[in-house]
RNA sequence: GCGCCUGUAGCUCAGUUGGAUAGAGCAACGGACUUCUAAUCCGUGGGCCGAGAGUUCGAAUCCCUCCAGGCGCACCA
């Protein structure tokens, strides 16, 4: 709809130019909007506002002039006005918005789906933590936004895939074999001493007593470094695959798990060096080899080779996102928690050194989660065992209402997450009362068919009895719907799926409190079967995007 | 010290990329179940949009300077 007014208005403009009403403009982009009054009509465009002053003119004259060259081709403006300092105000036919809603009931699921993308493939990269531990809190905000997004540009019409790099070289790995040791010599009547480098959880205690069960104490006697090696790649393996199941009970599932260690394996750190060498991005300083990040705007030259000859995250991080765009991936996007976000003129030093251009990675930073219990810190730290799990919210939370809490907020801004309050409060959570408008229309279309009333069809329905102001609100917002998808998809800002939610749901509760949906008046309740039909098509498409379940009863 | 993020109602946050009179939820107070689900609705109060200067027809939004909080500033990941 947006669309077809933003059509019009060039059109206008560009009649307008040709008989010389209005002198050459080059027109940015204008702004087509619904305005909070109605009084203001149903779509308002700025573009008089934006034109005035390149055009010298009074912005009103020029409304004046666009609004006598608009040509209604479509047919679909009851009528235009001027107000204000020049808005063009825009009324649209009644008809034009029934045939939205029918349009609405027709496409059903696929009601939403744009084409914004183009088809574009794209790779979305998040959680990747490494397996060194449970999935905690923290983790999760990450995934949901993640989730979210891949469902969103996917609906956007893009190509996705979902990756997991799973960061299982390096020291903290060696750590986790180190502490897995350390539990397997306790278990076996040693006293040992903990160092603070080591992780303390009981899941690592867990590991030790299943390789205690299944091999015996067999590897008290062996080569320390070999046995280090080897439970660093059964604790690698085992934690990985709770991450796993913890992500997918969370309703997160990825296309693929990438293994840095693979990487190294395969040589591609070697290569992507090399590469650097021969395009002269790199130099050598007699003990350790730098990449010259500054060249790209960083504040300083980043080591890719240690003196201890082993190259670092950064220089597999670079292979890793070279290896993404020889995937053919067009566009990259990676989700990384804040505290990360000094790192992100090096990573984009790194794709363009190998000649990608800087947008093709988007970086977005998710706000690290301030855990709290009873409005007191918790200490969040994997290597102290001191954490709450994943799987701990999931169990006492729930899966919607954490999934829901994370997505209401912008993924940039702090986000305080009281675990007791999220307990207490969960009966009033947000995501309840959009659920219950889903739950409320089943019900109402469960009665209807109980009581032999036809679930209507567009062709048998006069829809022009729609004229209670909660019913006209509610037909504008179901059709700005894809316009919703548009931008967020636009922004990669999910949380405004949410907040479209909750004023839909808002506007049918206080519609549902005051009207009847089934009454005596046949045509009436028709009309509205119908209307609240396309809402409940409209709510289960978002909350399908959300990763929300759209309860018939609650 | 340098860089990034945040500052909007008592609390938690939105604000359609510069638009018309700054919004919602919680909390407080007062009302609504003989009804298609009261996990709902209706009403009331609540604001120097951190502060100051600037840009223009128009600023919560953009530029500059401060103030406060968070996070970074590794040959860790």
């Amino acid at each position: 709809m947006k669309n077809k007014i933003t059509k019009l208005l060039e059109n206008a403009l560009n009649v307008s130019v040709q008989k010389g009403q209005l002198p050459e403009v080059s027109l940015p982009y204008m702004e087509v909007e619904a305005p909070a009054n109605p009084e203001h009509g149903d779509y308002a465009a700025n573009a008089a506002l934006i034109l005035a002053a390149q055009a010298k003119q009074n912005p009103r004259k020029i409304a004046q002039i666009i609004q006598e060259n608009l040509l209604d081709t479509g047919s679909i403006i009851e009528k235009t006005q001027i107000a204000g300092p020049g808005f063009i105000n825009f009324f649209i036919k009644d008809d034009v918005w029934q045939q939205a809603l029918k349009n609405i009931d027709e496409q059903k699921e696929k009601y939403g789906f744009i084409n914004y993308g183009g088809g574009k493939k794209v790779q979305v990269e998040f959680v990747s933590a490494n397996p060194t531990g449970p999935l905690h809190i923290g983790h999760a905000r990450g995934a949901v936004v993640g989730d979210v997004i891949t469902n969103l540009l996917t609906t956007a019409g893009y190509r996705i895939s979902k990756e997991y790099y799973i960061n299982d070289a390096g020291n903290q790995m060696n750590n986790l074999g180190k502490s897995v040791l350390l539990r397997y010599r306790e278990l076996n009547g040693e006293k040992i001493e903990f160092p603070v480098t080591c992780y303390r959880g009981d899941y690592i205690k867990d590991i030790a007593g299943d390789i205690i069960k299944k091999e015996g104490d067999k590897y008290l006697k062996s080569n320390e470094e070999e046995t280090i090696r080897y439970f660093t790649r059964v604790a690698g393996k085992s934690i990985l695959e709770e991450i796993k199941v913890d992500l997918r009970d969370f309703g997160v599932v990825f296309d693929e798990y990438f293994s840095e260690k693979e990487l190294y394996k395969e040589s591609g750190v070697t290569r992507l060096l090399d590469e650097l060498q021969t395009q002269g991005f790199v130099y050598s300083d007699g003990e350790t080899l730098w990449f010259k990040t500054t060249d790209f705007g960083d504040e300083k030259d980043r080591v890719v080779i240690r003196k201890n000859g082993e190259p670092t995250y950064f220089a597999a991080d670079i292979a890793y996102h070279q290896n993404k765009f020889a995937r053919g991936f067009e566009m990259i996007i990676d989700i990384w928690g804040a505290d990360h976000h000094g790192y992100m003129p090096r990573m984009w030093a790194g794709i363009q050194a190998l000649g990608y251009e800087k947008e093709a990675l988007k970086i977005i930073l998710v706000q690290l989660v301030n855990l709290l219990r009873d409005g007191v810190p918790a200490a969040m730290s994997t290597r102290s065992g001191e954490f709450v799990t994943l799987r701990e919210v999931l169990d006492e939370v729930g899966r919607d209402a954490a999934r829901y809490n994370f997505l209401m907020r912008r993924s940039d801004s702090h986000l305080d997450f009281d675990l007791e309050l999220a307990k207490k409060q969960s009966s009033e959570n947000p995501v309840y009362y959009v659920q219950y408008a889903h739950a409320r229309i089943c019900s109402i279309l469960k009665m209807a068919q109980e009581r032999g009333i036809a679930i209507p069809v567009y062709t048998d329905t006069d829809l022009s009895v729609l004229n209670e102001p909660e019913e006209k609100t509610m037909i504008k917002m179901l059709v700005s719907y894809p316009e919703t998808i548009n931008g967020a998809a636009k922004s990669l800002e999910p949380h405004r799926i949410p907040f479209y939610l909750n004023e839909l749901a808002g506007v049918f509760h206080s519609y549902y409190n005051k009207n009847k949906v089934i009454s005596e008046n046949d045509q009436l309740t028709g009309a509205r079967l119908f209307l609240i039909k396309t809402i409940r098509i409209v709510l289960q498409n978002a909350l399908k995007i959300l990763g929300v379940s759209a309860p018939e009863k609650m």
